[in-house]
DNA sequence: ATATAATGTGACCAACAAGTCACTATTCTT
DNA sequence: AAGAATAGTGACTTGTTGGTCACATTATAT
């Protein structure tokens, strides 16, 4: 909760403000992010952050806020439930993801360490609340899969999801790694490269690393 | 690099120092925690720790070194390489990883969040060292695999320890949080549940979650 | 037993950064 | 245009903690 006068700022300024402050957490995290940094990155004074906000820790937590809430209506719009399945899902999810994080390297990074839990218990409650949204969705994908035919019955649901989400997040791991080292601009070659690994993942999860 | 005076310590102390600064710095982090928490924790005086060590950096390096090359005896005593494969070695390893975190749920936990990156850029070398290492040797594993026809061989070997690694990961953070929330005391009943998810975590692995 | 070296100690110092506040500048109201 | 309200500012205060140091204690050497 900001103060008011943080809401009765100009869109302009109030995106300043949160951008240079996650650009500060991100690259230093919490405890070693300073409010000086932030408010010099903003283009205002060091007070005037405290007029916005109570303290750091609320600035923190409306970064997160912030930053997921975009990814939320980013995603919303983005990716229609309709039937898919979880391959289809992880298939144009990644290409989807891939895409914003060319448009959007700080915020996908920044959202990726909430999720990893790199901001230990400041963040957790939002990065439980994070998870807790993805899992649900991707457990309808895996209801959806075996109500189709394309997942196996024999396990429960619980377990495919583990397995599930274990490969998607290694490999979105990879991307991140892979994009972070060329400064979120990837040649047409290294995105070749790794929509040739999705693929494969994809067949990975579908028969697994199993001879036949 | 601890100072002489360290080396020259018995070994019950050096061991109670180390000791009480990994839980300081597992549960504060490396910013929070405090020298005389760590000090009062191995009942020693504040000054001294600074006999022991330059300062705080050094004496969390040395820390992280201490950790892993606990692991390293640990694991190279357990864990005899012969023909394994893959499979096996997942099954086997998750055994005797289960039982050194009932032994030492601290180190393994403290391991952990040096090997996801948590305490960031300080314990960087270290935590790539430790990839290496693991990386390494699944991928002599992938290829015992190949050889002895259990592993597919149409795909490249970078791409199976990929996928491996996701599953993997995967299920030791579920481990680590399942355990966690019970402080580190599993019941009988929960440690074969978990038995269970293994063995379909293998299932999965080896045929993937298509149908057939 | 005495001298010397090594180790232990905790009050103290210095640096740093979060947060405050008295003042200025701007915007709104009538 | 005057006054009131709101927003902006950066020098200053304050709490915290990493690191020091003068002295005390213990171990070692002769």
């Amino acid at each position: 909760m900001p103060k008011r006068t943080f809401h009765r700022l100009d869109d302009d300024k109030k995106e300043r403000v949160i951008r240079a402050a996650i650009e500060e957490f991100q690259a230093r995290g919490f405890e070693n992010a300073k409010i000086e940094a932030i408010a010099r990155g903003a283009g205002v004074a060091k007070g005037s952050i405290y007029q916005y906000f109570d303290d750091k820790k609320e600035l923190f937590l409306y970064c997160v806020t912030w930053a997921l809430e975009y990814f939320m209506k980013e995603i919303d719009r983005q990716t229609p439930l309709q039937d898919m399945d979880v391959y289809d899902y992880f298939l144009s999810g990644s290409r989807e993801r891939f895409e914003l994080l060319k448009q959007e390297p700080l915020l996908v990074a920044f959202s990726m360490e909430i999720y990893t839990g790199k901001f230990g218990s400041l963040a957790l409650e939002a990065s439980r609340e994070l998870s807790r949204i993805g899992e649900e969705y991707e457990l309808r994908l895996i209801a959806n899969g075996k109500r189709k035919g394309t997942v196996r019955e024999d396990l429960d649901d619980k377990t495919l999801l583990l397995f599930f989400q274990g490969v998607t997040e290694k490999f979105d791991a990879e991307i991140m790694e892979k994009v972070e080292s060329v400064d979120y601009n990837p040649t047409e070659e290294q995105y070749r490269e790794m929509e040739h690994v999705l693929k494969n993942m994809i067949s990975l999860l579908k028969q697994g690393m199993g001879r036949n």
